[in-house]
DNA sequence: TATAACATACCAACTGGTTGGTATGTTTGC
DNA sequence: GCAAACATACCAACCAGTTGGTATGTTATA
């Protein structure tokens, strides 16, 4: 009775290797054959999980989801009383998940989306869903913020929310482009200076 | 009797039709195919004046730093008396960019150093060469602005002209995430918003 | 000025390898 | 014993790139 410890599950396996290399290939980039040899199954596993290789994108798009719902939602920052501490520890967070190499630290579905958009609806949806259902649980944090300083501004917390995923897809793509995480770092540093501003918390 | 009239010229109309496809389908799924049926020249046309599909990349990348340097060189905000001004007055002017279908208003360079950043790395120096031209022009006005203030602050002017082109990237991908640009349009915003605040202007 | 020699711009057909996907096994767990 | 979970073998379409060729300049030279 050999394989006791070990779970073959070619699934999950072949989803892991989908973070890896779509991240580091870019999704169309990525045949089916990399995933497999990644993941160390064959093809015939991939077919039976997956119906497509676009079957698989949404899935990797909703895997990524749950990856990084579980990781903010265990991120320490939630500990705060006051929401915008909340909101500026998240930020802070971001920054330090800034580590090891690009395609480590980059984001699934901000890959994704840019390469999908047009051509293949479903998995535009699925990246959307990951980004919005994000931004959704910072919004909570900005809004209860904002509500308890009786804020009156013209700008939404749904959209300062959205702005914050604006600016960490876009300091990956400077990273992507020069090659390292110190630029992404400056413009996190840029949009916490924006927040504090805006909440005229005192700058040091 | 030199042909000083009009010039058919195949590599003209391939750089154009990349600039169409790449952005509209990503650079990894654009075929050479796709690039010759859009331009309308054969196969042997492309591979006269480009030596490999990875060397379109590049030169599509150069020219569009042409073409967006023309853009920028020719729009009105540069006729503001403060450096100040035309900082505002280019991200106005980039909001009023956003027009047409998510493919006319979005990035060539930053839809392509996504995808070849870590595979093609003379096609990630040509994107990096794009942003990083491209920021000095703003960088130079923000540069003004700060003397002109004589503004002791913790951040660089070549910093915030970087978070500029950070916040138009990433509000890219979130118009290609939720299919149009007012999402764009907001972060933009916000991103003004925060310049005003950095130099104190009086928010409306 | 005539012409040979060369250069540029382009084309249609082809090639070897890769692609996503399928058809048909074999093994495993309940 | 039977379905789910895999593996093997294979295919037609597509891919980037090559080939051999034509048509139209441009330059050198006598």
């Amino acid at each position: 009775m050999p394989k006791l410890d070990t779970k073959p599950d070619a699934k999950a396996k072949l989803l892991d290797a989908a973070l890896s290399v779509i991240r580091t290939k870019g999704y169309s980039s990525t045949s089916v054959d990399d995933l497999c040899r990644e993941a160390g199954v064959t093809k015939g596993a991939f077919f039976h999980h997956f119906k497509s290789k676009n079957d698989l994108g949404v899935a990797a798009a909703d895997y990524w989801s749950l990856f990084t719902g579980t990781l903010f939602t265990n991120a320490p920052y939630h500990d705060h009383a006051d929401p915008l501490d909340r909101v500026l520890g998240y930020l802070e967070f971001r920054k330090a998940l800034l580590r090891g190499g690009v395609p480590d630290f980059t984001c699934l579905v901000g890959t994704m989306v840019q390469e999908t958009y047009e051509t293949a609806p479903n998995i535009r949806d699925a990246c959307d869903r990951s980004i919005s259902e994000h931004a959704a649980k910072i919004e909570a944090d900005i809004d209860a913020a904002m509500q308890a300083r009786a804020m009156a501004v013209d700008w939404t917390a749904e959209s300062l929310a959205l702005h914050t995923q604006a600016v960490l897809q876009g300091a990956f793509i400077l990273a992507k482009a020069k090659g390292g995480a110190a630029i992404a770092a400056d413009s996190i540093d840029h949009l916490i200076r924006y927040v504090k501003l805006l909440f005229d918390v005192q700058t040091t």
